[in-house]
DNA sequence: ACTATAGGTGTACGATGTACACTTGTCAAC
DNA sequence: GTTGACAAGTGTACATCGTACACCTATAGT
């Protein structure tokens, strides 16, 4: 008698909790990410949630592996170049569709996901010729410019051109005299005009790098 | 009657505030920061320090600003590379000592040390000649590397030698076959004994930057 | 001497993560 | 078909957090 459903839920299961946490990161941000309201998104009580994963801890776990598995792996069929610069290009894509996971991608117990992809990326400058020595210096600067990247372009939160005046005016009340700062006076009038564009910038800084990383592929440790 | 006080309590301040969370923070990470626990640390309640700070965002908004003010600013007497370098340096050095700020540099309100550091930074490239389009390309590549090192510095906890067992002991239970990931085994093997240090890694990744800029110093906005 | 004001206190509220004890729904074994 | 075990979902409760609000209290200006 008490089968009266009026909607059958699907049952719950920690790859749907996990995706549905993604999801709800995605659009709500990590701040007002809770596990109330993510039992509130599954139509379930938030204890509920405990029965799939063991904490959110490790429920944010799960989501960084998530992220880890859309971004690409380097091609075996490319050139070392080509293939580091794609799976940098994605890492920074990924990395703006879900950037509450930015500050996180290494900081936490790394599930399969990203194990697969720190291999990858090893074996594929390894292969390339890289000594161990070199491997790892390409692979540390490489990582590095790509999450700080990340960091920058989320935070300087790019003025849109309707919260720009906003902005300026918050600032306004922080900057006793605006004209104390004459370099950043120009950043904020030449950039809006030139066309500035966040994956050209990217593309660029990660070109220097890679050009650079070519040039020292055959050297020893030394850089120069 | 009232005046037997044990011992004279030195009054608050913005300043004495803005201090002890830092120190606060610094030791106990950003996680055991709480408004009740620094008022505990101040020996004071804690709606005592709504007295000086409107939150605890401008009071983290004022944290970020003193950890600003600690980095060094690129001086007027070097060379660009040479600035940019003592600067970049600095700024780890700095971000190390807090790592709580890691991910909070450019996120919150900037304040005046906040300003005259970009304003500085940006300055010396452009008097260095680089064009306005080159600075903001030589800007946002090496703070990205810098910030991105910095993170990755601070994630990669790194195995002091007694904490790399149990690391990999926690890793075992992740790992299913650590021989699916032979390069990562390679790392985990050879990076231990082969004298790796953040502080060396960081300058070679540095120099490798400043060297593709001091290249492209004189050209225009397309590299190579 | 009086009173305005700045600085410190105490209590209280809503939100959070999650422990623990409970009900319920499903299916295997008899 | 009954039973009984186990997995999934529920409900209540607690400590901890940021902070609103009303209240004291000591000092300083008149």
């Amino acid at each position: 008698m008490t089968s009266a459903r009026i909607t059958t839920r699907k049952p719950l299961s920690r790859a749907r909790v996990l995706q549905a946490a993604v999801a709800l990161a995605d659009d709500a941000g990590l701040e007002a990410f809770s596990m109330r309201a993510l039992a509130q998104e599954l139509d379930v009580v938030p204890m509920a949630l405990y029965k799939h994963v063991a904490n959110k801890d490790e429920l944010l776990d799960g989501m960084v592996d998530i992220v880890f598995s859309e971004i690409e792996l380097p091609s075996a069929d490319l050139d070392w170049r080509s293939a580091m610069r794609r799976r940098a290009i994605s890492t920074r894509e990924t990395l703006k569709r879900h950037s509450w996971a930015i500050g996180m991608m290494e900081s936490r117990q790394p599930g399969p996901a990203n194990l697969r992809n720190h291999d990858a990326v090893m074996g594929c400058l390894r292969k390339a010729g890289f000594s161990f020595e070199m491997a790892i210096h390409a692979y540390s600067v490489q990582d590095a410019y790509i999450y700080g990247f990340a960091l920058q372009e989320r935070d300087t939160g790019f003025e849109t051109p309707d919260s720009a005046g906003e902005a300026a005016q918050r600032r306004a009340g922080t900057i006793s005299a605006f004209e104390d700062y004459p370099y950043l006076v120009e950043v904020a009038t030449k950039l809006p005009e030139s066309g500035f564009d966040n994956a050209v910038e990217f593309a660029w800084g990660l070109d220097l790098i890679l050009d650079g990383l070519e040039r020292l592929r055959h050297a020893g440790p030394a850089p120069a």
